[in-house]
DNA sequence: TAAATCCCTAGTGTTTTACTAAGTATATAA
DNA sequence: TTATATACTTAGTAAAACACTAGGGATTTA
């Protein structure tokens, strides 16, 4: 599993088409402006999406892009893992050498991992992010995710 | 919310130190040799998690490194945090031309989702990976993750 | 004193990222 | 029919990140 910023980059924009495609398709200029991404880039990473059928589009002009299928059936993980290419971590496949399947428990503790936080962006769907966005405060107010700078090194030192 | 390689070779040698710490410090050494990475590029890791108190190095023969606290607390954040800075994804930090909220909208629903992911692998500990490990088989046979290929692409097209 | 380890810094080839540029294909509208 | 707006495609590129090599120093044990 890869979550980098070209994951995000992909799923900001399907989200911006998910809240804009309500009526006619939306340009990728639209989004460029709108997400501050590059239009080529977009260009790039709809190519994945089309392939995947995550997104359909018309052209010619007043054409765009829809959404490929419903936004209650499109996962984060369906998104991400169109543009971010998952990529198989260990190496020791099904080898021996592994000192006394040591190695190898790291290895399927890592897969374990790796599929649960598969799973779990896999259960959220685009309908679930745009819902979401609904009732609460759209403003730009940014608050940090508590506990995420745990400078226990301070205290600990 | 980034989550690459580099976090995972992190996490594996962070798993191997839980997993043969028990008797005296593991050394870099063994753990590069256990799980095929560099030496050189363990210390890079480690200095990082060093910072963050997440390990704690024993210098001279028969050294090597411990856990910097108890494997419980220890979070699968904690340790992709300390070599893979987070990262800021939005930019439009409280300015006022987001095209009607519409671009700040789904900004703070993709901050929302990251949070909604950090808190998730906040929640995992490399206690409850170990323990997970422990009752299940440790064989070197591995299974994908189910539906990691929704090829839908197939069957649309 | 020698060796084993942590610790530190610099450099390097490769890949990925995010972008620019320059087109082609297709549908709409004047 | 022609111009335009869009999707689509390919090639190139600067900067960053990745994963590693190399070469040391600092500290502790035997």
């Amino acid at each position: 599993m890869r979550l980098s910023t070209k994951g995000r980059y992909a799923v900001t924009a399907m989200l911006d088409l998910a809240l804009n495609g309500q009526d006619g398709p939306v340009t990728l200029s639209d989004i460029s402006e709108n997400q501050g991404i590059s239009l080529s880039y977009l260009e790039q990473l709809f190519a994945a999406l089309r392939a995947k059928n995550l997104v359909r589009g018309v052209r010619g002009p007043g054409g765009g892009y829809f959404l490929g299928r419903e936004a209650d059936e499109i996962s984060i993980a369906n998104i991400i893992c169109a543009v971010d290419e998952w990529v198989e971590f260990t190496r020791c496949q099904g080898r021996e050498d592994c000192r006394g399947g040591q190695r190898c428990m790291t290895h399927n503790l890592w897969d374990d991992l790796s599929r649960q936080i598969y799973e779990f962006i896999e259960e959220i769907s685009l309908a679930d992010l745009v819902s979401r966005g609904q009732g609460s405060n759209h403003g730009c107010h940014k608050e940090k995710p508590a506990g995420i700078q745990d400078d226990l090194s301070e205290q600990a030192a």
